[in-house]
DNA sequence: TTAACATTTGAATAAATGTTCAAATGAAGA
DNA sequence: TCTTCATTTGAACATTTATTCAAATGTTAA
């Protein structure tokens, strides 16, 4: 990563932590989790997978919203490993696929609670 | 919170899990911090704070923005709690204002890394 | 094969968002 | 007071994003 020296105000600091630093996949990959928890519509959708798997129908009752709009951030939340699903006959029941959100989420239940 | 029992296909769970809900304003509050964190830019910022305090002109350094866009994000940042800035003189330095995020952060990092 | 149903998909629209540029603050030193 | 410098601000623009609507899948049961 270049530097402009003459520009900065404490280079020694600047260098420690340009050293520090992920690597862009790494930060894109962090920002994209962090995307996906965003949304207050799709923040519902996983807070409603918290502790059962849901249809596309029930959550979109819960969250009161279409069950097409659901099926949209569905996708997002599938891309991002985020969600699973599996087909029982007609109906396709989502589940939370990844433990770390749940704990990302708990975390932050606490700190809005603390 | 309104349940339209004809259209649901598993009634008692959607119950449970409306009951199991936070308030709206819990929800938006924790959609906020997730999207504060959610651009790679705007993290970037928070990233540089994660060990030690910069000014804003170091912090366009080592994000590789102009100090406008930087100014602009720690504004958002501000507003938000994350990060809180003190003035020297001339010069103004950011630090993060909130635990939490750096656990968000870290425990974010664990998870990419795994 | 049909009909009914849950879900998905694509296109279109409206709203939100990040960056840029130019101008405005506000503090320090000449 | 005037100048310089770090930072902030506002308006404009381009891009992204969420939702809606209509149509398409894919599955079950008649």
């Amino acid at each position: 990563m270049e530097i402009c020296s003459e520009k900065c105000i404490n280079l020694a600091n600047v260098k420690k932590t340009i050293r520090s630093f992920p690597d862009q996949d790494t930060i894109v990959g962090i920002a994209d989790i962090f995307k996906a928890l965003s949304d207050p519509s799709r923040l519902k959708i996983v807070l409603s997978l918290l502790h059962r798997e849901h249809c596309v129908c029930d959550i979109a009752v819960i969250c009161s919203q279409s069950e097409s709009a659901i099926s949209h951030q569905l996708r997002i939340l599938r891309v991002l490993k985020i969600v699973k699903n599996r087909r029982e006959g007609k109906i396709v029941y989502y589940s939370l696929d990844d433990d770390h959100v749940k704990s990302l989420i708990r975390m932050s239940l606490d700190h809005i609670h603390h």
